[in-house]
DNA sequence: TCGAAATATTTTATGCTTAAAATAATTTGC
DNA sequence: GCAAATTATTTTAAGCATAAAATATTTCGA
């Protein structure tokens, strides 16, 4: 029913119709993808507006917050999910910025541990806040009582790409 | 329940937890961000080594491909939901790899009509349909009794914040 | 112990993304 | 008709993202 609404299958001469068989998968990442690209840029306008600030930086902020005594550098990449390489010119800005110090280990010297400033928690705390309560708005009208239903359905999802990403 | 898994609710002193009241649409955007994330990296590593292309090439063909007689491109940032400057390039090097037409309309000269060429279309179904098998394989292990009611819930969530980003 | 493999991080090249300013063409209001 | 507003598109500046190569340090193995 809600698979033929966009566009109906197409019967193929060759026996199965291979693209209908994707259809229903598509379907669940476009609108995944539509509903991430719409919140995320809304996201990204207020913090430039509101703070001046970009969600890379908060997101490492974020990771920092739950770590009184810092990580290890390499952690970053690996929480964010993103590349080493990347994360290199934010936290360099982040340190120049005041928000988080940069300590090179001293049992290990290639290790470094990056470390939140008092300053850096009480910008962030201030920040999160707001991020919470934008959230909030925007989802406002989403069924409460749905809420924790659809989180579970994400987890269930987020599950079964990740196990299918590692097998292979 | 679910709630309180990831960090439980600290109280306030100043009475209510303002935290708490943005947990559960905190962590459904988290939990959104995630899978994107993750299907998306993957498909863009795909993207790259299969056909050495990108997914925001991919996307521009993917509009075209549904309309025979080509489109204004002023349609296409509105489509694909970013931002005009962004395309400019990218539709540069579509038209300079063959892709892709870029013709001024002879009613108005700012304007200017975009079409797929027979080669770009062709490339454009091969891939169209590598993607729908990488999805399936990436999505192969989500109950497909599932997919439906998650696809009708994301179409739930997309429309209450296209809502709340309209009205304001 | 000393050369090779492994690990942590940065650099480089390329491409996407935005916001804001610039350019160019058309439409509107007087 | 013609100046001003509008519309379509490109340019610019800044930042994010990746992959791959480079650098520096440590660990491992013969």
């Amino acid at each position: 029913m809600a698979l033929a609404k966009e566009s109906p299958p197409v019967s193929s001469k060759n026996g199965a119709d291979q693209e209908a068989e994707y259809r229903a998968q598509t379907r669940l990442w476009l609108r995944l993808l539509a509903c991430t690209t719409l919140i995320e840029g809304e996201l990204r306008r207020r913090f430039r507006e509101e703070f001046d600030f970009t969600m890379p930086r908060f997101d490492v902020l974020a990771q920092l917050d739950r770590e009184p005594s810092g990580l290890v550098l390499g952690e970053l990449p690996k929480r964010l999910m993103v590349s080493a390489g990347n994360l290199t010119p934010i936290v360099d800005r982040l340190v120049e910025d005041g928000y988080i110090t940069r300590t090179p280990s001293t049992l290990d010297r290639r290790v470094q541990i990056v470390c939140m400033t008092v300053e850096g928690r009480k910008t962030f705390r201030r920040m999160a806040k707001s991020h919470g309560s934008w959230l909030a708005e925007l989802l406002a009208e989403f069924p409460a009582d749905k809420l924790d239903g659809l989180i579970g359905k994400l987890d269930e999802l987020k599950g079964v790409v990740r196990d299918s990403l590692e097998k292979p």
